[in-house]
RNA sequence: GCCGGGAUGGUGGAAUCGGCAUACACGGGUGCCUCAAAAGCAUCUGCCCGAAAGGGCUUGCGGGUUCGAGUCCCGCUCCCGGCACCA
């Protein structure tokens, strides 16, 4: 490289083959006293090769690991792929192949990527979750449920995606529609597996106080509003000719006079079981409606309300009053107890409801408002209790207390918590996926696998066999299918299910500091070493389905004590979109930005710096806002720094230049916290303060051969290591210095160079800045009043007005304020 | 509707313990170098008045607290994201 133009290319070629031989990043090389960090990026689906998005993300995952590493940290820094899930299959179709071919040579493609971009990873760790030596511990950890009894079966209305064919958990439902492809999603029942993570609903929202301040707010929230807490009673309501009563839930029992009708889900056995003879036809036709309708037509229909009456009538249990039992699809079969007792004048959706039936509206709660029945608005607030027998004249939390302990008093009900969280069905109908490792025999019935027969692995399907026929591509495999039980010996069934991909990412993170263990899915010497993990970095998209299950998962590991901790993530992260002219890249807006293109014109460190300094990480990147262009620019101008100076490597930097080297340790400094406070757009620009600086002291200043600037330039190459690489690397050859850089170091900041001799002070007139004081940092409070009041430029912008005070604040500030 | 987050030059963004608003870039102007171009270097660049010196104004809108507000308080507008018949 004798050449002295910035050539990026031939930097690339230099260095690629140089770490990979080097490979600077493998955990546990730092000896035992060291400390560890645990860095984890969202590991990627095997679609293609990687873009954009990945650019940034993993461009911001890594400055956080390549800190970790100057700073003397042991660091694990692993990668793998979540190579289960749909889009294999649906190519595996198209090419008449199997699954495995398209998603190994994606991974591949990927992996080469990574290397290439310079991602700081470990590659001794890696694993992918369709391996049979990594399903087969998903597998296990299916068994562990099913053993704990947190893995169960039932039957019930499951969502359906009908273009997928195959079930969909409650988290994969957007807006009524397929996650997935956008397919409404319709309504079947059917017998699945499902994990009771409603049994730690309270612990997923109680365990989040040990994540304040360190997840964002708003995944936070996300998740607080999913799991969907709500206090209240549960009351009995006997039902007219049924010997059992029927149990509703509400968070307002203090409005228990004020229930005119009882309403019931259209969809659930209860409303079959209620409706009288008379009224079956109704009902029956009511109900194949419902069916039919997806939740978004309901949404379409804004509100209205539907139902039909079942001829029948509950007994309110506080004041024996007969009110009478509606079907109505408002009430949710799979939310509470699938019955509600309905108090028009303070619930909007009741009075919506008894309004288009003609029903009664009694107000119990006196708001001072209008009359519900004519207005149309319920009453919600607070207020005095009327029409309530014992309540009357009490306010709305005393009317709650008392009512709740006479109810129990009574038998017939009583405080209780309420969750919007189902449990998480897992049974997919696909092939692509971990099999559920349970067997159906004849005479025992649902038999788990042995643990020593696992993994079940995956038959040999490809092409038509894996086409979506509405059960599972597995079934057709018939071989695979029959098998014997392990209990009885004699002929059974395996299950043709597999399970949702997001069983397989739930725990990947444990796995990470364990992938050549064989014999057991998690080493808890290794997982004691790294875990958990210090810092999470991935998309947004996930701030519910992914890192909810993790956290379920990881608690249910604590439980049976196969991990020591009862969050998995510490800290988390979540980048921004890489966008182009305001909007999301798509292939029908035409917008997409290709990041192999990109790497290509602009090299591999420009992009990267491109995506970190446009902003802070969690914002959106609109690509045509920035400048790959500008970052070259950049990085050519730091890259010549390093070849103009002259001093020999070694040399004793503290007799440079003070004024330089002031400059440098203040740098330093200041950027040791912005890149701990992930502020790393702004890292970068004190970053290019530096490099100007130093490029002045060698044009116009003490010049090349001065220890100071050497000290810049030194310092320049080991920051910029974080972001810029390869650059960085090949500056540290120009100083004389032996790869890597990444090890390097993070530069010493020496505290005596950050006094400064003088700070300048600002003099106020009334607020507005009239003349600037060069002082000492330790100023006066009367030195300081007296040098701002004889300056001149006070003088005459106070022109013969009186000063009515002075406010001193040394050494930074006077404000002069005529009376 | 509920919850969360925003609004700063032509653009991306700095300045969050209340104390120099517009750092660092992008874009643009002018000049040097060059046969020319690219690259590089120098320099200017919030708005308005002014030849200049200088002055006035400015952080979505309207109030308030304060010697002093982009920053704190009250009331709005608009934008982005999430949830949405959850009893």
């Amino acid at each position: 490289m004798t050449d002295d133009r910035y050539d990026w290319r031939a930097i690339q070629e230099r260095w690629l083959p140089e770490w990979e031989k080097l490979d600077p990043f493998r955990a546990g090389q730092r000896g035992p006293d060291a400390e560890r960090r645990y860095a984890l990026d969202m590991f990627p689906y095997p679609s293609g090769d990687l873009h954009m998005g990945h650019a940034e993300a993993f461009a911001i995952g890594d400055v956080i690991a390549r800190h970790w590493f100057q700073s003397g940290y042991d660091v694990l820094h692993p990668i793998g792929w979540d190579s289960f899930g749909l889009p294999a299959e649906n190519a595996a179709i198209k090419r008449n192949s199997n699954p495995a071919e398209w998603t190994y040579e994606n991974i591949e493609t990927q992996a080469e990527s990574f290397r290439r971009y310079a991602v700081s990873f470990d590659w001794s760790h890696r694993l992918h979750t369709s391996d049979p030596e990594y399903y087969r511990w998903t597998q296990w950890l299916f068994l562990l449920l099913y053993e704990r009894g947190l893995a169960y079966r039932k039957a019930s209305q499951v969502n359906w995606c009908p273009k997928d064919l195959t079930v969909l958990a409650n988290e994969q439902v957007i807006a009524g529609a397929c996650e997935r492809c956008g397919t409404p999603v319709t309504k079947r029942e059917l017998t699945q597996w499902y994990f009771r993570i409603t049994d730690y609903a309270e612990r997923l929202l109680s365990d989040m106080a040990e994540l304040e301040r360190h997840w964002p707010d708003r995944v936070l929230t996300m998740q607080r509003n999913w799991i969907g807490r709500s206090t209240g009673a549960q009351v009995q309501f006997t039902i007219e000719g049924r010997d059992e009563p029927v149990t509703v839930f509400t968070t307002r029992p203090d409005t228990l006079y004020g229930a005119t009708f009882f309403v019931v889900a259209a969809d659930s056995h209860l409303a079959d079981e209620l409706c009288a003879p008379e009224q079956r036809e109704d009902f029956e036709t009511y109900r194949e409606q419902v069916r039919r309708l997806t939740d978004i037509d309901r949404l379409a229909e804004g509100g209205e309300k539907t139902g039909v009456p079942l001829g029948r009538y509950a007994v309110n249990p506080v004041n024996g009053e007969r009110i009478p039992v509606w079907a109505a699809d408002y009430v949710l079969s799979d939310y509470g107890t699938g019955a509600i007792m309905a108090v028009p004048a303070h619930d909007q959706r009741d009075l919506d409801f008894a309004r288009t039936f003609g029903l009664p509206v009694r107000v119990v709660v006196d708001t001072g408002e209008r009359d519900p029945a004519s207005t149309g608005t319920a009453t919600a607030g607070d207020g005095e209790l009327v029409n309530s027998g014992p309540l009357d004249g009490m306010r709305k939390q005393d009317a709650i207390e008392t009512i709740v302990r006479r109810l129990e008093e009574t038998g017939h009900g009583h405080a209780a918590i309420n969750y919007r969280l189902r449990d998480w069905l897992v049974s997919r109908q696909r092939y692509w996926g971990a099999p559920i490792p349970i067997v159906y025999c004849p005479i025992d019935g649902e038999v788990p696998v042995p643990h020593d027969q696992l993994p079940v692995r995956l038959p040999d399907l490809r092409g038509q066999d894996l086409a979506p026929k509405g059960v599972s591509p597995l079934a057709a495999a018939t071989d695979w299918v029959r098998t014997t039980c392990p209990r009885c010996g004699g002929p059974a069934d395996r299950d043709t299910d597999t399970m949702d991909t997001f069983v397989d990412s739930s725990w990947y993170f444990l796995r990470y500091p364990s992938v050549d263990r064989e014999d057991i899915a998690i080493d808890p010497v290794e997982l004691r070493r790294w875990a958990p993990v210090d810092h999470y970095t991935g998309g947004v998209e996930h701030a519910i389905l992914h890192l909810l299950y993790s956290r379920f998962i990881t608690k249910v590991l604590f439980d049976l004590g196969y991990v020591e901790f009862v969050e998995p993530f510490r800290s988390l992260h979540n980048q921004g979109q890489v966008i182009n002219q305001g909007k999301s890249m798509s292939k029908s807006l035409g917008n997409g930005v290709d990041l192999g293109t990109e790497l290509a014109t602009h090299g591999v460190d420009a992009i990267r710096l491109t995506m970190l300094f446009a902003g802070p990480p969690d914002e959106d990147v609109d690509w045509s806002d920035v400048s790959p262009t500008g970052s070259g620019k950049f990085l050519a101008r730091a890259w010549r720094l390093a070849r103009d100076v002259t001093s020999a490597p070694g040399t004793d930097l503290t007799t440079g230049d003070v004024a330089l080297r002031a400059t440098t340790h203040r740098s330093v400094a200041e950027i040791s916290s912005l890149v701990e406070a992930f502020r790393f757009n702004v890292a970068v620009a004190r970053l290019m303060e530096l490099v100007n600086a130093a490029r002045k002291a060698i044009d116009s200043g003490p010049g090349g051969d001065d220890p100071a600037v050497r000290e810049a330039a030194e310092a320049v190459a080991i920051m910029l290591s974080l972001f810029a690489p390869y650059c960085a690397e090949d500056m540290w050859a120009s100083l004389g210095h032996d790869p890597t850089v990444a090890l390097a170091g993070w530069p010493v900041v020496d505290p005596a160079l950050l006094v400064r001799e003088t700070v300048t002070a600002v003099v106020q007139v009334a607020g507005k800045v009239r003349a600037r004081l060069s002082v000492p940092p330790d100023v006066s409070e009367d030195t300081l009043r007296e040098l701002a009041l004889a300056d001149p430029a006070v003088a005459r912008s106070l022109g013969d007005r009186p000063i009515r005070t002075v406010v001193v604040r040394p050494p930074k500030l006077v404000n002069v304020v005529p009376g």
